[in-house]
DNA sequence: CGCCAGGGCCTCA
DNA sequence: TGAGGCCATGGC
């Protein structure tokens, strides 16, 4: 099995994801199935950031909620995030969990947005963002061709027979990034193909 | 009621 | 370097 083998059958399962959601940017829900380009601002950009932040552990219904306070509160740019305080920020974004942490983490975010660059390996010096993460902003926000590899990619590929769970996180990657062309549409669909077919598989399963 | 979400950090061998 | 504990909340 190739990774454009896969990357077919999860297609003719699924069909167009149209991820990052950019509510900020477009309309519903922000997912904007076979329309690239998105977010194109630094507001959506922020708010992928955010997102990828937030949804660390945490089912993204919860993620639209704590996103939703924060918006509500104008809390939505980076420079506001770092000038409201820790507690204000930890009840807007309670749905979420791990409002301690994900309020520090939200903050180092913030200021690496303004102040770090656009680099893998400064994304993952930054406290709270771990790779899953720095891939996904890389990729979904900034337009990168990087893979993103999650727990539905590992329990897929070893469902598959093509990897053990166990498999690290690198390795995985490697074979992706070395076994396909680098383009940002794929890997971003083939990324939200993954985590699709990981809700369904687990939906089946009860 | 128990399981587990679109992880990551820290500690300790 | 890898396994285990910890972080928090809510949908199902």
């Amino acid at each position: 099995m190739t990774p454009i083998k896969l990357y077919n059958k999860l297609f003719s399962l699924y069909g167009a994801q149209g991820w990052w959601p950019v509510r900020s940017e477009f309309e519903s829900r922000g997912y904007h199935p076979n329309k690239f380009g998105l977010p194109a601002t630094k507001k959506g950009k922020f708010e992928v950031c955010l997102g990828a932040i937030l949804t660390q552990n945490t089912s993204w219904l919860q993620v639209e909620k704590a996103l939703d306070n924060l918006f509500a509160a104008k809390i939505n740019t980076p420079e506001k995030i770092l000038k409201t305080d820790n507690e204000t920020i930890a009840t807007l974004i309670t749905p979420a969990g791990y409002r301690n942490q994900k309020t520090m983490y939200l903050k180092n975010i913030a200021h690496w947005f303004l102040n770090g660059s656009v680099q893998r390996d400064e994304l993952l010096n930054v406290k709270g963002v771990g790779r899953e993460t720095a891939d996904s902003i890389l990729l979904y926000a900034f337009h990168l061709p990087t893979f993103v590899i999650d727990t539905y990619t590992k329990r897929t590929l070893a469902a598959f027979g093509i990897f053990e769970e166990k498999t690290d996180y690198e390795t995985l990657r490697k074979w992706f990034m070395d076994n396909l062309k680098p383009s940002v549409e794929l890997f971003q669909e083939y990324h939200a193909l993954f985590v699709e077919h990981g809700k369904n598989q687990r939906l089946g399963c009860h």
